[in-house]
RNA sequence: GGGGGUGUAGCUCAGUUUGGUUAGAGCACCGGACUGUCAAUCCGGAGGCCGCGGGUUCGAGCCCCGUCACUCCCGCCA
């Protein structure tokens, strides 16, 4: 172990091995149990809680035991002894020793905690988590987590390590560009007036090595994007990023497939590779989403056709306009649902994005409840095989909101009434994307993936002609409804990129401004190339079985961005930007 | 930018339904008792800008308006 003998001989769970043993220990003052005469402190280590008792022959050691406080910091010498039956403690791991202490020494004292460390059946509210992180990483639950993060890393390492993977850094000072993500920017104090962005990820970079002759590359890198955060999104986040040349996707795909198996192992969970494909276009038909969750059922079904016929005018507008008429089963969710429950659904699918919703429930004798004449909905039922008691819910809409909102809708379906099993893990790729998307407010084509996606080569030659058509070499990895990470096949022809640039709106002058770099590059003896990243965050998340994003990362931001331990973002001084020739337009921030 | 939830002691929460005396409990804290506990127990004490601002009212923790923070979701996230 490494640490001096002045402090520890022994961890506190490791100390329950050494039996007979004289045996010094430190650690935080997990509880006291005092008694009056004999006086029972938990030592706490990073390895878990080692119980000390005082005898009041002890003398010394247990005066200062009872003035012991939670948290402080203490250094204790005596020998391990076994428990009698009598006081066995099942529930903890070393609960059959205790160390009888004789020798104590108060290393720090610890004020009165914010909150409780062992007491993690009370979460205090994130804020002050948050504020006091430090403390609250002492709980079992967040070590844990953090040491799993460590396995999980240590895992994907020596898979790409044994693959001849190289682990290069990139830079974290770089170059904005305009797509994607919005950037976080860094004045340039040597070239004022100048920026440098962080990296939404080291793409480029990884390219460029590939052109450099790397052939194999990898790097676990912090990546930034300013954009609004959810339960699984940060501002900064930690890629696992891999590149290689000579390869197709399959060879990406079955790479990545053997990292996620080492990766689900550490967390005791058995994948099975190969994953399943899937298409993008059967993805969205089936599922309304690019990135579906397998753990149940409830397939999007269509009734446009009959819904043209069924008299009901808002079904038969859609349809006329071109629209369509969709709708899932939620099996057993209907008997249970009022009246209001059901409303409130309807007002929950139009805060989605749907105009409105139709949802019907089979009753006795073919009776069916439902927030139209039932009359409109004559052979809904048996058409998307529902029993009684389902829930059937129906959108009426162009046919790409429909999916989207019906793809929503499932999720949450499936969530709330208890369909999704427990401890089910259904990854799948995701592959056939098309290359790029009208962008209707834009006026515009954007990139699916990003602009150096290598077209199918079969699909080359419609670039120009029919570009909405034209499918991408490129390919999510998805687990349970969460996208784990994309890759592609690179462009590694200039005139393709140069096509492919053109496309989404960038004429030469402004590609050669902004990507000429690579351009160049390209004309310089660009071997094939692909690869794909993987949000660690994510991946670990899941592994941990966590709610959020934030349990199995040390020290992450609130929704607001914002880190309530040091204070960041803040105001700086009037001297720090002039320096930076950087003037500041917005109010000064609220006092808080 | 939009929708939902939360905000009362250091922490977790009750009190808000139906406005009405001095706002309670457990843990933590301070003092005391206790020789086998493991959420130790028992006795006593201290601790409150009821997020903040405004309004209604004889009277507001409770009703109304605004605002801030945290959180979940939509938009956004190549």
């Amino acid at each position: 172990m490494i640490g001096s003998s002045r402090y520890r001989t022994h961890t506190c769970v490791g100390a329950a091995d050494a039996v007979g043993e004289r045996v010094r220990l430190s650690g935080w003052v997990h509880r006291r149990r005092d008694h009056g005469g004999v006086t029972f402190i938990d030592v706490r280590d990073r390895s878990g809680v080692m119980q000390l008792v005082f005898h009041p022959e002890a003398a010394g050691a247990i005066e200062a035991a009872k003035g012991l406080h939670p948290e402080d910091v203490i250094c204790v010498e005596g020998d391990m002894v076994p428990r009698d039956a009598a006081t066995v403690n099942d529930r903890l791991p070393t609960g059959g020793v205790e160390l009888r202490a004789d020798r104590l020494e108060v290393l720090t004292s610890a004020a009165p905690m914010p909150f409780s460390v062992e007491d993690e059946g009370a979460e205090a509210n994130e804020e002050l988590r948050l504020t006091y992180r430090y403390v609250e990483l002492r709980r079992e639950a967040r070590l844990r987590a953090l040491e799993l993060r460590g396995a999980v890393v240590r895992a994907i390492r020596a898979v790409l390590d044994d693959e001849g993977f190289l682990d290069v850094e990139t830079p974290m000072l770089t170059r904005s560009t305009p797509e994607g993500a919005r950037d976080f920017l860094v004045p340039a104090r040597l070239q004022k007036g100048s920026w440098y962005a962080l990296p939404q990820s080291p793409q480029l970079f990884k390219q460029l090595l590939m052109i450099g002759g790397l052939e194999r590359y990898y790097q676990i890198v912090k990546c930034f994007r300013d954009e609004d955060l959810r339960a699984d999104r940060q501002p900064e986040f930690t890629q696992v990023d891999i590149e290689a040349s000579f390869v197709e996707q399959e060879d990406i795909q079955s790479l990545v497939e053997r990292i996620l198996v080492a990766a689900f192992a550490e967390g005791g969970v058995t994948l099975t590779a190969p994953f399943p494909r899937m298409t993008y276009a059967d993805a969205i038909r089936r599922f309304g989403t690019d990135r579906p969750d397998l753990r149940f059922g409830l397939e999007i079904q269509d009734w446009s056709a009959q819904a043209a016929e069924s008299g009901l005018g808002v079904f038969e507008g859609v349809v006329k306009g071109g629209g369509v008429v969709r709708g899932i089963v939620v099996p057993g969710a209907g008997a249970g649902m009022s009246r209001k429950d059901l409303d409130g659904l309807v007002a929950e699918a139009q805060q989605i994005g749907a105009k409105g919703l139709v949802w019907a429930v089979p009753g006795e004798d073919g009776a069916l409840r439902s927030s139209v004449k039932a009359d409109f909905l004559a052979g809904l039922p048996e058409a998307f095989g529902a029993a009684e008691g389902d829930l059937i819910a129906v959108v009426a809409d162009r046919e790409r909101d429909a999916q989207n909102v019906l793809g929503m809708l499932r999720g949450r379906l499936a969530e709330r009434h208890g369909l999704i099993p427990d401890d089910a893990w259904e990854p799948l790729w995701v592959v056939g994307f098309p290359l790029v998307e009208w962008n209707e407010g834009e006026k515009r084509w954007d990139s699916t993936h990003h602009p150096f996606t290598s077209p199918r080569p079969e699909d080359v030659d419609r670039m120009e002609s029919d570009p909405g058509a034209v499918i991408a070499d490129a390919y999510d990895v998805v687990m349970n409804g969460l996208e784990l990470g994309g890759g592609s096949i690179r462009i590694n022809d200039p005139g393709v990129q140069q096509r492919a640039l053109a496309l989404i709106g960038m004429d030469a002058d402004e590609a050669d401004a902004r990507f000429g770099f690579l351009l160049r590059a390209l004309e310089l003896g660009a071997p094939p190339h692909g690869g794909l990243a993987l949000g660690l965050d994510r991946l670990v998340m899941l592994i941990a079985r966590a709610a959020s994003i934030r349990d199995v990362m040390a020290f992450p931001k609130t929704a607001t961005g914002g880190d309530p331990l040091t204070g960041a973002p803040a105001p700086v001084d009037d001297a720090q930007l002039k320096e930076l020739g950087v003037a500041v337009t917005a109010p000064p921030p609220a006092a808080g």
